[in-house]
DNA sequence: ATAGCCTTGATC
DNA sequence: GATCAAGGCTAT
C-alpha cells in the first residue's frame, strides 16, 4: 500500500469514488452522487438500512444501500441548503466564493505537495512511530490511533431520519492512516529558523483582497528552511505559538483562584457542590482565555467592539477546545483532567453528573479520540484557536474584511504546517478541519445545558459565564 | 430509482 | 459573453 500524492486523489467523489464532475452542494462530488442527493433532498426521502447503518458505498455498491449512501453524503460534507427550495434554476448560490477558496487551497496544496514530496518522498524508513512523542510536548504517545470501534457503532444513525445538519462524526474517519504513520522523528527537533520579522502582520483589509493568501507565501518558507532535516514550521504558525500561555502558570493560578473561593464560602458555613465548583473554573478557564486572546497578535489590533462580537460569538467553542485539547494531551480514555491538574474518572462523571452532563462529556470524549487518531499537535491546536476566534460570520464586525484575511491566513498557514511537516498524511488538514463543526455542536450543547442550569438557579451569580451567555443570546 | 446529458441564469 | 453549479429531462 502506498499514498498516492497524485492529483487524482482529488478526483474522486469523496461518497463513492467516482469521477468528480464539479462542485456540488459544498464539495467536489460525481454526478450520480450529485443526482441522488437532489432528489433526496427535493422529495424528502426517508431509507431505511437493511444491515447495520455502516454499508461501504463505491461506485458498484451504490446503488445497494441509499440510507447509508444519503448517509455518507452528509458526513463527508455535501450541504442540504444548497438544494433550492424554489427550485430556481441556474444562477450561482452562497458558496460560490467557498468553492473558489476551495480551489485555490486545492492548487496551493498540490503545489506544496510537489515542493516538499522531493524531500520526502524517499522511503521514510521510519521507527516505530510509538516511540516519538509528536503529541504534545509531553509525549503520552503511547497511545494508538484509536480504533474505530471506540466510537459507538451508531453514531452515524444518530438522525436518520431529519436532515439537520449533520454534525456527526464521518465512519470513514480510520481510513487513511492506521499503520501508515511513521511520523518523522526530526519533527519536534527542527531548528526554528532564524526568526525573521514578520512584516505586515496586519495587513491592510483594504488593500489585501479576500483572495489573497499571501503574506506567508510556502515558497518563501521552503527557501527559508536551510536544513532538508527541517521542516518547515510556518512563520504565522511560529508566531501563534508565541502567543500560547504558560499552561501551568494558568493552572496555578487557576488553582489558587479556587482555593480562595472555596475558603471564602466554607467561611459562610456553606460547602460549594461539585457543579458549582465546575462553574467557577470555567469561570476562570474563561478569564485566561480571555486574557489570551487580548494579548493576542492580530486580536489586539481590532478595536475593542469587535473583540467583544468575536468573543462573544466563540467564549464556548475556545471553552470547549481548551478542555478538549487538555484531554487529548492528558491521553487517557476513562478519565479527564481538569485546568487545576486534578483527574477525575469517567465512571465517576456518569454515575453522580446528570445524564445531560454525562452526555456531554462523553461526546467530548469521542471527539477527544479523534483528534488523537488524528494526531493533532499543540500548533495545530494554536490555528484552532485562532480559526475559532476569527470568525468572519459574526455579524455586524467593523472590520470584517481584517477577520476574514486574518482567517485565511491561518488558514492557509495550517495547511501549510500540515502539509510540509505530515507529509506522508495526505489528508490531515481537511481531516483537521472536519472537527472544527464537531467542536462547535458540542459547544453550542454546552451552551445550552448552562443556559438550562442557569434557568434553574444552579449556576453560582456573578459568572463570567453567564455573562457571555446573555451576551450572545441578546445578539441573536 | 439511477445517472448521464441538457438547460438555465447570477456572477465574473 | 464565458463560466459552472443549480435544476430538469429521459433511457435504462
Amino acid at each position: 500500500m502506498e499514498y498516492s500524492y497524485d492529483v487524482d486523489l482529488e478526483e474522486l467523489c469523496p461518497v463513492c469514488g467516482d469521477k468528480v464532475s464539479g462542485y456540488h452542494y459544498g464539495l467536489l462530488t460525481c454526478e450520480s452522487c450529485k443526482g441522488f442527493f437532489k432528489r433526496t433532498v427535493q422529495n424528502n426521502k426517508r431509507y431505511t438500512c437493511a444491515e447495520s447503518q455502516d454499508c461501504k458505498i463505491d461506485k458498484t455498491q451504490r446503488k445497494r444501500c441509499p440510507f447509508c449512501r444519503f448517509q455518507k453524503c452528509l458526513n463527508v460534507g455535501m450541504r442540504l441548503e444548497a438544494v433550492r427550495a424554489d427550485r430556481m434554476r441556474g444562477g450561482r448560490n452562497k458558496f460560490g466564493p467557498m468553492y473558489k477558496r476551495d480551489r485555490a487551497l486545492k492548487q496551493q496544496k498540490k503545489a506544496l505537495i510537489r515542493a516538499s514530496g522531493l524531500k520526502v518522498e524517499p522511503p521514510p524508513p521510519l521507527v516505530s512511530p510509538s516511540q516519538t512523542d509528536y503529541t504534545f510536548s509531553g509525549g503520552l504517545s503511547t497511545l494508538q490511533p484509536l480504533p474505530k470501534a471506540v466510537l459507538p457503532a451508531n453514531v452515524t444513525g444518530i438522525t436518520p431520519t431529519d436532515y439537520d445538519r449533520t454534525l456527526y462524526a464521518p465512519t470513514s474517519l480510520g481510513m487513511p492512516m492506521p499503520g501508515h504513520n511513521p511520523l518523522p522523528t526530526h519533527y519536534h527537533q527542527y531548528t526554528p529558523f532564524p526568526s525573521r520579522a514578520i512584516k505586515s502582520e496586519c495587513p491592510d483589509p483594504y488593500t489585501s483582497s479576500p483572495d489573497s493568501v499571501s503574506g506567508y507565501s510556502y515558497v518563501e518558507q521552503t527557501h527559508a528552511t536551510s536544513s532538508p532535516q527541517t521542516p518547515a514550521v510556518p512563520a504565522l504558525v511560529q508566531e501563534l505559538l508565541r502567543c500560547e500561555p504558560d499552561a501551568l502558570q494558568v493552572q496555578s493560578k487557576i488553582s489558587a483562584q479556587l482555593q480562595l473561593t472555596q475558603e471564602q464560602s466554607s467561611h459562610s458555613k456553606h460547602t460549594l457542590s461539585t457543579f458549582s465548583l465546575l462553574c467557577h473554573m470555567a469561570d476562570q478557564t474563561l478569564f485566561s482565555i480571555v486574557e489570551w486572546a487580548r494579548s493576542c497578535i492580530f486580536f489586539k489590533e481590532l478595536k475593542v467592539g469587535d473583540q467583544m462580537r468575536l468573543l462573544h460569538n466563540c467564549w464556548s467553542e475556545l471553552l470547549v477546545l481548551d478542555y478538549i485539547s487538555r484531554q487529548v494531551q492528558h491521553g487517557k480514555e476513562d478519565s479527564v483532567l481538569l485546568v487545576t491538574g486534578q483527574e477525575v474518572e469517567i465512571s465517576t462523571i456518569v454515575s453522580q453528573a446528570g445524564a445531560t452532563l454525562s452526555t456531554l462529556v462523553q461526546r467530548g470524549q469521542e471527539l477527544v479520540g479523534k483528534l488523537q487518531a488524528l494526531q493533532v499537535d499543540w500548533r495545530e491546536i494554536a490555528c484552532f484557536k485562532f480559526l475559532i476566534l476569527f470568525n468572519p460570520d459574526v455579524k455586524l464586525l467593523e472590520n470584517q474584511a481584517f477577520v476574514e484575511s486574518v482567517q485565511e491566513q491561518v488558514n492557509a498557514a495550517l495547511l501549510e504546517y500540515t502539509v510540509c511537516v505530515y507529509p506522508q498524511y495526505v489528508d490531515k488538514f481537511s481531516q483537521l478541519l472536519l472537527r472544527l463543526p464537531e467542536l462547535r455542536a458540542l459547544s453550542s450543547q454546552a451552551e445550552d445545558y448552562l443556559c438550562y442550569k442557569h434557568l434553574s438557579g444552579e449556576v453560582p451569580c456573578n459568572n463570567l459565564l453567564i455573562e457571555m451567555l446573555h451576551a450572545k443570546r441578546a445578539c441573536v
